[in-house]
RNA sequence: GUGGGCGUAGCUCAGUUGGUUAGAGCGCCAGGUUGUGGUCCUGGAGGCCGCGGGUUCGACCCCCGUCGCUCACCCCA
């Protein structure tokens, strides 16, 4: 499809959303955005490419996604950027370029791109929401992160989500484990899966995470990491979990559960959704992340965040229920139809939507049968008719599009009482 | 990166063992007498049958390549 005759079509793993779809989207958005307030949580507006520094060693440049899923360029001046796979380390460097009083609680809503084959619930371009809470370490911060994204889910309406939870603990316990883990793996690699037999090495904690029954079976009669974490860390994990426990959110414990990116320490989570089968059924997860500023060249702070997918949400909803998510109700109210040649719609659609009314009109001067179609289509409740009659009688006629009785559907308003008459009908 | 399935109107899809003017439903547009939508009726617009090459008297149909979509593996949102 390179040939000048042909046309265009969005990239590879990419996809535009258009309405009615891009309603669901502003639910969700506005809803996490009124949850983010409501939390205490500012709006941050990082840039979508960052030196691809930031993401090597913020995410760990041995991961999956830093080794082959970046989006790396340069630029025209030889500078090396990536385009964002995530929304945490932009956010952080952010935090340390500036370094804002703390606790700082910042939210965004961000594409994030990888460079992977596209699939069900799988893109190149994926936006998420999210949040990031610098500069404490108390378990009240990893509970209250955790609440708002639980929170977030039950207002949205999901049914089938489950909170597991694990804590990695701190750099010298987990190193700790890591070599106990090591060691029990070393007794027979054969055991593992066929996949893990030769990659158990290079990073023992992936076994874990392994879904295959071989490897199961060897973790399972291992050591487990929540037992071997030192006395702080299994406080503060204890507390977290209390925490949570306080407030109804129900978590999962799962030793097994490893994320994907290296920064993580001591707390993490994730939101799985059981009404989407295999692979991609993570919906959202975060977790602490103590070492990442100072790894990103600033001072050592600790925080904590969460992180969730629009297309995965919507998934998930669209598995759950027929209905579409509406949690904006954006439908218009009036819609103008004119046939004495368009000018007159043209003065009553501003006029009405300086009022705040939400309203639309038809163009090209089409019939009024025409027009009525359109009218119909649009959605809204009330259509305002402007014909010779009107026009010479200074009135409008107001028309129910819900009603089917043609006498009851309507009435007349004067011109000059109109906004007010429309308000008042959209107050009942 | 590896593998499977699929590319025919805006959308969802038919298209007989290759045979000449490529179809349906929905959507869109216009009508169904004098200013009224949602139902119904009639008509209309709209397709280099993804693209390129090959086989053939003849290809939407068969072969090859290519691009794209989709599903799966790895891993993740």
């Amino acid at each position: 499809m390179s040939d000048t005759t042909s046309s265009f079509q969005a990239p590879i793993g990419t996809h535009d959303v258009l309405g009615p779809e891009s309603g669901q989207w502003e639910s969700l958005i506005a809803t996490f955005a009124d949850f983010a307030y409501r939390y205490g949580f500012s709006l941050a507006i990082t840039p979508m490419f960052e030196d691809v520094g930031v993401f090597n060693r913020g995410i760990g440049e041995h991961s999956e996604v830093a080794k082959k899923e970046m989006y790396v360029f340069a630029d025209r001046g030889e500078r090396v950027y990536a385009l964002r796979p995530e929304g945490t380390a932009s956010i952080v460097r952010a935090f340390v370029q500036h370094q804002p009083a703390t606790p700082w609680k910042a939210w965004y809503v961000t594409p994030a791109f990888r460079y992977e084959r596209p699939q069900a619930g799988r893109y190149r371009q994926h936006h998420q929401l999210g949040v990031e809470a610098l500069g404490t370490e108390d378990p009240a911060i990893d509970v209250e992160v955790i609440t708002l994204a639980w929170r977030f889910f039950e207002a949205i309406g999901l049914r089938s989500i489950r909170l597991l939870i694990n804590s990695m603990g701190h750099d010298e316990c987990r190193a700790a484990y890591v070599s106990i883990l090591r060691h029990h793996l070393a007794t027979d690699p054969s055991l593992l899966c066929d996949e893990h037999q030769k990659a158990w090495s290079h990073n023992p904690l992936r076994v874990l995470d392994c879904k295959k029954a071989p490897c199961i079976d060897v973790t399972s009669r291992g050591p487990m990491l929540p037992d071997h974490l030192c006395d702080e860390c299994r406080e503060h994990f204890a507390a977290v979990l209390a925490g949570l426990t306080s407030l109804g959110v129900e978590a999962e414990l799962n030793p097994r559960l490893v994320r994907g990116f290296d920064y993580y320490t001591r707390t993490t989570f994730e939101f799985v959704a059981d009404a989407l089968d295999g692979a991609q059924n993570a919906i959202g997860g975060g977790g602490r992340y103590d070492k990442l500023a100072e790894q990103l060249g600033g001072k050592p702070t600790g925080g904590i965040g969460f992180g969730t997918g629009i297309e995965r949400l919507l998934l998930t909803r669209a598995a759950e229920s027929d209905q579409p998510l509406d949690l904006l109700n954006r439908t218009l109210d009036v819609f103008v139809v004119d046939t004495t040649g368009g000018d007159v719609a043209t003065v009553l659609v501003d006029e009405l939507r300086s009022a705040g009314v939400a309203c639309d009109r038809a163009y090209d001067q089409r019939s009024m049968k025409s027009q009525m179609k359109v009218a119909d289509k649009s959605g809204a409740r009330w259509a305002l008719l402007v014909g010779p009659q009107e026009l010479l009688a200074g009135e409008v006629t107001i028309r129910d599009l819900r009603s089917d009785n043609f006498e009851q559907a309507q009435q007349k308003a004067s011109r000059d009482d109109l906004v007010a008459a429309i308000a008042n009908l959209l107050t009942k």
